[in-house]
DNA sequence: CAGCTATAGTTGAGCTGTCAACTACTTCCT
DNA sequence: AGGAAGTAGTTGACAGCTCAACTATAGCTG
């Protein structure tokens, strides 16, 4: 009932679309939660954070700014502040002043941050090894590419158009009424 | 350095493999996150909260047995047992006792369940719509289809091979010593 | 039928994530 | 210079998930 009533109504999943669907998002769920197993395991972290160490391993003297950081990732301000702080409680990583921006966060690689990711790295690789490219042909990951890089660049550019609306009337907080 | 030392080294991902592997995650993750915002937004509800009343919806009676409803979303009992305490605190589900084992328990959507799910479905079918299958051409789809059925079947049976270590000494707890 | 063992389901602690405030600094504009 | 608005980052409450432990019932086997 309702299927078609007038305002062009929703569009419904058809059959094809209803089993792309359902294999993509159990696909989607069983690998990740496979990779976060693997890695909490091994690593005793999860994904993200090995992300986290990942992109500052990658970085000139292993340090980034946590805005920086978390644009990267494109995670929130919020998600970053959290990990970074776990993080730092496992000695992993350290915070220092920014120069120049007395707001600004760097976030510093240590020492037994990196031995950590250089020990986490080979049975994680193995886990993506195992579960994704070693299933696939080469045609297909070419496919899989092709279709992730079309779909993020999508979402990352509606990403931009979805805030706004806050930005305008962010700051009207409960003072300076007028 | 210690890229192909002695035992085979791990294998590392090449540039394309990177590139893929950092592409399908960031995806999927924009992918995902989107369709919970949109989802929390109308109606209040994880994804999976809204899957689980969508397999009851289905079933007969719209009753399923925890353990059947656990099997067929891949979720853990522990996570169903959770999920369902939540949604029948919102009055959406009700549990009943299992005629015929006393263990079981059946999991009941209740009338307003029911609508709340005919309420919730039309802008998350549209949400899939738009930041999934429009942005795909029929040909990625089947290709996206056919790789997530592809990896969904690895991973499956690769989880009915990970588990039986446990189930060996499962029941060792700490009385009956001897 | 006694006793393992397996199955069904729940529970609680701990962790990660979200959201909405909040502080503090900077930048821009007049 | 002074004040509004933007930017950087943190924090705390809360929700969902995982894991391990637990209860209770069922089923098998000698």
């Amino acid at each position: 009932m309702a299927e078609n009533t007038q305002n062009q109504g929703p569009r419904w999943l058809n059959h094809d679309e209803q089993r792309t669907w359902r294999a993509y998002l159990l696909a989607t769920r069983l690998l990740m939660e496979q990779f976060e197993r693997d890695l909490q395991a091994h690593a005793g972290i999860p994904l993200t954070y090995y992300e986290i160490l990942g992109r500052l391993s990658e970085a000139p003297d292993r340090t980034l700014r946590m805005s920086h950081l978390a644009d990267e990732l494109f995670a929130s301000r919020s998600r970053l502040s959290h990990a970074v702080a776990r993080l730092e409680e496992m000695g992993w990583v350290r915070r220092e002043q920014c120069p120049g921006d007395r707001r600004g966060a760097l976030a510093v690689m240590t020492d037994e941050g990196f031995a950590a990711l250089e020990q986490a790295a080979p049975s994680h690789v193995e886990s993506v090894r195992r579960h994704l490219f070693d299933q696939l042909t080469a045609a297909q990951l070419d496919g899989l590419r092709e279709v992730s890089e079309h779909l993020r660049d999508h979402l990352v550019s509606s990403l931009g158009l979805a805030c706004p609306p806050d930005a305008a009337d962010a700051t009207r907080s409960s003072d300076t009424p007028s």
